[in-house]
DNA sequence: CGATGCTTTGACGAACTTCAACGCGGGTGG
DNA sequence: CCACCCGCGTTGAAGTTCGTCAAAGCATCG
């Protein structure tokens, strides 16, 4: 499973991506560009469910996803998961296996997805040489902690409205940064997986999305969710405590 | 305040620093050591409660801390900060800055500390000519995308148990890899951050450091800390949910 | 020695989880 | 092609945990 999809070759070069401009060669002049391309390999594409790593595996490569979404999940002790990420095209995966040499987390496709193999000792090494790559690699890794730290806001006392709507928000912004619609978009994730990813239970997920519908704010009608009202979502995600009238305050004070 | 501490001199090479086995320097010969010695400055100590740097300040070096701790805090859209990490001895700090050229946390000194200041740009130029120290910032940097998603693990759907357990366990562990006790230790942050960065109440973690007391697991006078009953903790940590007898449940099934 | 900030404790209420049941749709097999 | 089945989503009611409010104790610092 981890062998036997090599040897497929990159059928699409990097210059003729779609994904050229927020992907890893971003700065990478066309010639060091061939060097990259050498050693991606597109593997088979994903089905629905399947998985591109699994947690404990031996770490090889990133990855990065080229079309389809793909969840990323963390195992917790007691033998729950926790969704660590939905991924969309353009972004990497597996970085956090390197300190370790193994994936502390799985991954497995939301739907039918395809993506790039990365040998990672390639890479490395092919960073040493190419310095706009290292940089791109850097500011790659940096984007990952980002995302993670406003996972974290999103995970921290927050009501679960807030908690809904600002999920959404983070959604259809990345959607419309990669050329697709911020206000009408297909939801490839099960409200299950949207409720362990922020932290709450699959009925609050159901009734928040329900209220929303009734306030008008959004249709949600199974996977496919329509925006009606994006400056009421941004309101329900940001300060709904303001409403109150009361004033934000300051903690971490010290 | 970001001017004027420059012109400090490297008081402490890398090679006579305790923390040579945990920092940048892991793997690089001694010729190269020294050229890592040249760019890294060493700032003046931080007083209790001092800016390292700001939410939103000019991104320019990364910052190793040598002593003392310093949290991290990204701010939330309505004023409110959420405490994205506690940093102790050896870790890298700054990272998430790489991206985007600017601060998206601040960080404040717990207690006096003292930071090495590695300006990034000529950091990111020796990792072209040096394999090892790239090889090591790329894993410093797993690492630190690790450590956020143990974060995220706990505030995902944790009783307030578990969370501080499971926040005492991965600190005393830390604290042990350095060289210090694991068992006896003195808390440098203060129950509101710990409350804000485990997504609790102050008093929520106040009443359950006086039931963990009350059950004998550990002594929390104040900012002194011992535990007592390490397996009870680390049960209270993982899987309170296992002693109603229940099988563990896998979610994200799909 | 007073002031200030941190910590603790108690009482109350709200938000969310849990439990339970049902509807819907899509896929599968007869 | 239809019927059944199973997973997913929704809805309601009850229960718990934790947050909020309030107040008081206690260290530290000026």
């Amino acid at each position: 499973m981890t062998q036997g999809n090599r040897g497929s070759q990159p059928r699409v070069a990097c210059r003729d991506c779609s994904l050229y401009q927020v992907c890893l060669p971003v700065g990478v002049e066309a010639e060091e560009l061939s060097e990259l391309d050498r050693i991606i390999h597109q593997r088979r594409p994903l089905r629905r469910g399947e998985h591109l790593f699994r947690v404990g595996d031996q770490f090889e490569s990133l990855y990065v996803v080229r079309s389809g979404s793909v969840k990323t999940y963390a195992p917790s002790v007691d033998g729950r998961e926790q969704i660590t990420g939905f991924h969309l095209p353009g972004e990497l995966l597996g970085l956090d296996a390197i300190s370790n040499g193994d994936h502390p987390c799985g991954a497995r496709a939301l739907e039918t997805a395809s993506v790039c193999e990365i040998p990672y000792e390639l890479l490395e090494s092919l960073g040493g040489r190419i310095p706009a790559l290292r940089q791109q690699i850097f500011r790659l890794m940096s984007r990952e902690l980002l995302q993670e730290e406003s996972h974290l806001l999103l995970l921290g006392r927050r009501g679960a409205d807030e908690r809904l709507a600002a999920y959404l928000m983070d959604l259809a912004e990345r959607l419309r940064r990669r050329g697709f619609s911020a206000t009408e978009f297909h939801l490839s994730m099960s409200r299950g997986d949207i409720g362990n990813y922020l932290g709450l239970a699959v009925e609050t997920v159901s009734r928040t999305f329900t209220r929303f519908q009734e306030e008008g704010i959004l249709t949600a009608e199974r996977k496919h969710v329509v925006i009606h009202d994006a400056a009421a979502l941004a309101r329900a995600a940001g300060n709904e405590a303001l409403e109150a009238g009361g004033h934000p305050t300051t903690l971490a004070g010290n």
